[in-house]
DNA sequence: CTGAAAGCGCTTACAG
DNA sequence: CTGAAAGCGCTTACAG
């Protein structure tokens, strides 16, 4: 196609418009066309704004505005544009309109572990709902290190984004400081703040160990324990409302294996392995997610182990195979996808301006009551 | 800290240098320091160039190129230069850069999918190459879709990226020609292309398949079966080279169920039921990734059939459970960091204009033997 | 509703 | 080794 195109000349201050018909000669709507030009001084080579603009017969202005507000725009301008636009295959440089405009529409992202099935579905709710919006997100994985966590948003900060979407509500001080001073908002996911100014989208990770917990202890199980890797802020939250329930319930809360370590489905077997060791007459373990859950499962299959009458299992986050396994894994099933939607509609309100009624956004969880309890 | 600093002057076009004295009277490298100040004009409020130039006493050409080819500045003025930077806390403009430079540092990736925990190795390991050259990555789904992944395109070419990373060869052919068109390069990842005009990393999906029946036919398996999900033109390679084999050896090789749907621990299941209603005595499985399989040995588990002596199983990738089911799953382990990381790699060395000896990069692939077979 | 001018913060292409 | 000028392709802030 290319090769039947004509060469439209570039725009220059004079030809774009004052005498249309002018430039109507040249190309005008019927015409309108160009091929791959050699690179003239530092251009790219690609469409630029202006290019439309004298194509159209229009100011840049008018097309930037067709783009971006076309109610701003007459109906025929708009028509006009579009058509060209279609024909010379533009595509708006970005870097020029952030640099102009200081709005880069980019969000920059960071979770812990992109390993880690949940946060991939918190990705996917975030891609849904900032896709729709046409922004564009740069993904950082911290390695659950705040340390990490600061230096990928200094990173990103090059690239003037819009916000942050950041995991957790433990940033370090410095960091908000720097947020704030930059007038870059940020919505954390995955816990509740308290403080009022903070945005957060999640659930009560306590709570929700407080729940596993009741249902031990509705099963009439003895003495449950609880299974943690890695050992993040909100594995400790649910820890601490794990004891709790079984504080409450004159139960012993000291029966845990702690390891901060990566959790894999390996390491499952491993802390089932050291809390029968510790304990052996465990019946019930509280897995702090469904990889270490599978991994005990499989290491009780191994032993000969019955699930859930010699060993009860629960896990946390209701991953794929949780409902898959024989038996199936009672969890906490979180709602990973929409913290991230939600969060990122959150956020682009902010950016819109847009009143906040509600900067604490909790979504709660559910415990998927299945065979291995 | 901010609130003890004093406000420097802004660049003016005759304040950074010509009269170093005027300069180091306001602050120099004794008092460098900035306060936040209100906007003015159209500017961000964050420190230019320029700023640092003016604290440093140099042209903001000098401090540029103190950033980008510290080789062509004399090791005083780098010195200097580094020391503004840092008290001033100056992050440079990536919008202005790219805009005066045509290079954005941006890699536009796109995968078929971000739940198959495949893909998220190979995103690891690009991450972890273009981390280290300062690159930043666009990541784009294309859920198994062309047209998708020429839409994601589309929109990561307003980015100006400096290249691209995608999945498989078969990219649609207008796409192919906008990329040449536009000088983008792309390495394409999972699949060896013939053509050398091609830069591909991965492996042969064919031979992957062929080494399956191989093992099935090696272990005297008589009636394996090929179950699938997704039918993206990877599995169906494995299924072609799968088929060559069982042919071969004078097996049948059309005992088969190809669902072109997400594939799914649980689908697996549904596939393993599928084979059995045709093919009773159906004796071996080979699954085209491991979710599959693990959802068939499931379904084995709960009908009671004996894994591997009633019903064999292979699967694909190797991901994390297959090692640790009961029983550990056969399965073809693939090099998905490496592929992630050298095609990086390969876009980086194009980017810099070095030469390319192997266009396309063989990383081969493994049959991990366990368990199931 | 439309446009002319200026500017965003860098880097290119020269010049010395 | 260093700098002055011009320009990248948009949008802001005005003006009409």
């Amino acid at each position: 196609m290319a090769k039947t195109e004509t060469r439209m000349p570039r725009a220059t201050e004079t030809n774009y418009n004052v005498n249309p018909a002018k430039v109507n000669k040249q190309g005008g709507e019927a015409g309108i066309a160009r091929v791959m030009a050699p690179r003239r001084g530092r251009a790219t080579g690609r469409v630029t704004i202006t290019e439309v603009a004298t194509a159209a017969n229009v100011s840049p202005m008018t097309v930037s505005r067709a783009i971006k507000s076309p109610e701003l725009v007459q109906q025929k301008l708009r028509d006009r544009i579009a058509t060209v636009i279609k024909k010379l295959g533009y595509v708006p440089n970005q870097a020029a309109s952030t640099l102009a405009s200081s709005k880069s529409r980019v969000i920059g992202v960071v979770v812990p572990s992109l390993t880690n099935a949940v946060f991939i579905d918190t990705l996917t709710g975030i891609r849904d709902c900032l896709g729709k919006a046409g922004y564009q997100f740069l993904i950082g994985e911290s390695g659950y290190c705040p340390d990490k966590e600061s230096e990928l948003i200094t990173t990103y900060m090059a690239h003037a984004p819009d916000g942050f979407l950041l995991t957790g509500i433990e940033q370090q001080e410095s960091l908000r400081v720097r947020l704030a001073t930059n007038n870059v908002p940020a919505v954390r996911m995955y816990d509740l703040s308290k403080n009022s100014n903070d945005l957060t989208v999640g659930f009560s990770q306590k709570k929700a160990g407080y729940s596993v917990a009741r249902h031990f202890i509705e099963r009439g199980y003895k003495r449950p324990a609880f299974l943690a890797a890695q050992l993040d802020p909100r594995s400790m939250k649910r820890r601490e409302g794990f004891r709790k329930g079984l504080i409450e319930a004159g139960l012993n809360p000291n029966l845990e294996v702690l390891l901060a370590v990566p959790s894999t489905i390996e390491l499952g077997a491993h802390l089932l392995d050291q809390i029968l060791h510790q304990t052996p007459n465990c019946d019930a373990v509280f897995c702090c997610n469904d990889d270490l859950a599978l991994g005990v499962l499989f290491e009780c299959q191994r032993r000969g182990l019955s699930v859930p009458t010699q060993m009860a299992i629960i896990g946390f986050n209701d991953l794929p195979w949780a409902a898959q396994a024989n038996p199936a894994i009672t969890t906490i099933v979180t709602p990973r996808y929409d913290i991230g939607y939600i969060a990122a509609e959150l956020l682009l309100k902010t950016l819109k301006g847009r009143a906040i009624e509600k900067s604490r956004i909790d979504l709660g969880f559910e415990l998927a009551i299945r065979g291995s309890t």
